[in-house]
DNA sequence: CGGCGCCTTGAACCAAGTCAAGCTCTGTGG
DNA sequence: CCACAGAGCTTGACTTGGTTCAAGGCGCCG
């Protein structure tokens, strides 16, 4: 468990690129920094449901230690993981009273857990913590629109994007993933098959590594840029 | 040209269902009601470019009449149109200072174009316009989740959902689509060929009516909300 | 060591894409 | 009023990228 002085040092970290909407340049890491905002550390296991599709949204999470997905299921069980969420990133703000996805842990994490009255609370008091939120909520549509932007390619082109984009999160080129090959899939609108398949061609063309199949390292990011489409 | 008086009376037109973010319940459609926000009328031709990519979004335009495209071209010349916008509709908050997409006139358009800076400053002042706008680029979000849904789907069902959505937005069973097969094409991601072949499936087996190339009625809404998911 | 979850690989199949031809409007000029 | 040119749409035949189905391998934990 986390300590209490630990949740008051924590900050939100944000995309450097946000494409910072009408927002003033002061970033959305300072938005909890306000000593009257205090965090509740929580714990998760693996598997387990965070907040499901439809239930209020009461809170925020700020992701300590491990890693999350975010998706919707269609009537006939296909899933649509539509983000994963690392060490570092908010989620639970899908912008509505009502979260519009469900949310899980992929292995077991911590987070710490802002309840959302509070900030409501504070924002109408300080116009500016509207704003910050709303730059969270513009970031979260950014993020979307490249994900349109990633359905349309190829197989191959989503992968290594994927990849690529994995690896710009992490700021390494080892990357150890978080999540398995069906996760990776119901991402990219692939099946395990393709995923595992297009890694191995990939590999074999030593464009990247896969020393163990949940980690990859990229060996040539010049020739996979030029891949990712 | 527009009157004056018309661009005064003017009001924004917000979907019904917007799932309300942190907002109150008020809805966007007092935003542009104040007396100090007035916009400017204008137009433009068919394909003609209001706005491109990467230029900055200095302004928010309202659709008096016609039909608008909003859409990413990557490199190599794939176009994904992630939005058709309508009578009524506003557009141009992508969320940042810059555009993020492209927008083109389908056809010939009357649209009321209100200054950034003006919303901005009434903004400072009042943070309730915050909320709002805040609310917009929260609706935004919302549907490219259901357009990243959309996009997992079969080409049939991308289509009735197309249709569907169309005909909601309409209020109609009967629609007048004032885009081409091309355009809806790279909106589901498709070809023309799929798209003509779906519609012609379609007809044939009674579930909607092509009197013309440009115009389509559903006939049987239960069997097509079947299709859909 | 054995069982189970996860991953990889192969082979057959199919939905959607590609290529190609022809049709249907619509507007324009003779 | 008709001819005809061009853009947009439809349809058919063929190809293909990705899925499906099936088998087997790897690694981890009891």
């Amino acid at each position: 468990m986390l300590t209490r002085n630990a949740t008051r040092t924590s900050q939100f970290q944000q995309p450097k690129s946000l494409p910072s909407p009408w927002l003033s340049p002061v970033g959305a890491h300072v938005l909890f920094s306000s000593p009257e905002l205090v965090g509740t550390p929580m714990s998760y296991g693996r598997n387990e449901e965070i907040y499901g599709e439809g239930e209020p949204a009461d809170y925020l999470y700020k992701i300590v230690r491990g890693a999350v997905r975010i998706y919707r299921v269609l009537d006939d069980g296909r899933r649509q993981i539509s983000a994963f969420y690392l060490s570092g990133d908010v989620f639970g703000m899908e912008g509505g009273e009502e979260h519009a996805c469900s949310a899980e842990a992929i292995g077991d994490i911590d987070v710490i857990v802002f309840k959302r009255s509070t900030l409501v609370a504070l924002a109408n008091r300080d116009g500016e913590i509207v704003r910050q939120m709303w730059g969270m909520t513009a970031w979260e549509l950014h993020r979307a629109q490249e994900h349109i932007l990633l359905l349309i390619k190829s197989a191959q082109e989503r992968v290594v994007s994927f990849l690529l984009e994995m690896s710009d999160r992490v700021e390494s080129n080892e990357i150890e993933l978080p999540m398995s090959r069906q996760d990776i899939a119901d991402h990219l609108g692939l099946t395990i098959e393709t995923i595992s398949r297009t890694f191995s061609q990939l590999e074999s063309g030593a464009l990247i590594g896969i020393p163990t199949s949940r980690r990859v390292v990229l060996r040539n990011r010049a020739a996979l840029d030029r891949l990712a489409a």
